[in-house]
DNA sequence: TCAATACTTGAATAACGGTTCATATGAGAG
DNA sequence: CTCTCATATGAACCGTTATTCAAGTATTGA
């Protein structure tokens, strides 16, 4: 617990910074998770914003698959492929199996999981109720 | 973030990318979503993987506040600010409403919400499972 | 009207991030 | 052992993006 001695915001009237709201700042301020949670969990939303590792993440969401199979599915280069499976392993979302000269990757992060499962509830949700762009999915 | 569409994905074993399971990449392949949904997916992420704005947008979940309160919550100069607030009103993540000279803004977009809420039960879950991280929020 | 306030915008700079190419590693086949 | 296959890695390239600075637009008050 922190017992933050907010009951005075006022103290940075010296910059060019202003409060207008000076109660709901405080009040925002101290729900504001620490430097440290805020930049993992923009790192962990990093991760997902190329659609690439988006399309690999997704693949995976159903069980393991290996490295070509990964390729194919996100359409990307094999070498784009292990780098992008690469930085997921380094930040633990993804994990490995190795069998021989395959790799085996598989999801390997509950958190990551549900963000990704709430994308696609998402964008099904709003193909429903948007349906005005055509999409073409090929057999 | 970038709207680039990367989607050329033919099944054919002619170039170098084999399929080892051919039939989990078939059903990868029909459940995963168009290029623009993925795309707009990946955009949303795109905007929450910036600890700037992530923080205004944490801000934001309690109700609206204007400019320089937000620059003041974030740790932004209120360029910086005005300029993250663009991108998020150009994305419909926020809308503005102006009274005199004040701007004040809100969130407006009921998916990203859910993943904020996401994101933060997530960090203040793990802070109660690893508590290793001492976190010193400034008075 | 003049000046200050609250926010916006454009240009410029610097840093980051994703792809590619070439090469490396390591396992299995011959 | 040698050669190929599956994947991994390093370096370079180039587009993207975040920040800053300076100037611009409204709006309010004197």
């Amino acid at each position: 617990m922190k017992a933050s001695s907010s009951n005075q915001v006022t103290d940075l009237e010296s910059c060019s910074t202003r409060v207008v709201n000076a109660e709901r700042v405080a009040v925002v301020r101290s729900r504001m998770p620490g430097d440290g949670d805020l930049t993992d969990t923009a790192d962990v939303f990093g991760l997902l914003s190329d659609p690439g590792r988006l399309r690999l993440l997704l693949a995976l969401l159903e069980g393991e698959l290996c490295v070509c199979d990964l390729a194919v599915v996100s359409g990307l280069s094999e070498s784009a492929t292990s780098h992008a499976l690469r930085l997921l392993r380094a930040h633990r979302v993804v994990s490995v199996r190795r069998a021989g000269r395959m790799a085996y990757y598989r999801l390997d992060d509950a958190h990551v999981r549900m963000l990704l499962d709430l994308a696609v509830a998402h964008t099904e949700h709003t193909q429903a109720i948007h349906p005005e762009r055509d999409e073409p999915q090929q057999a």
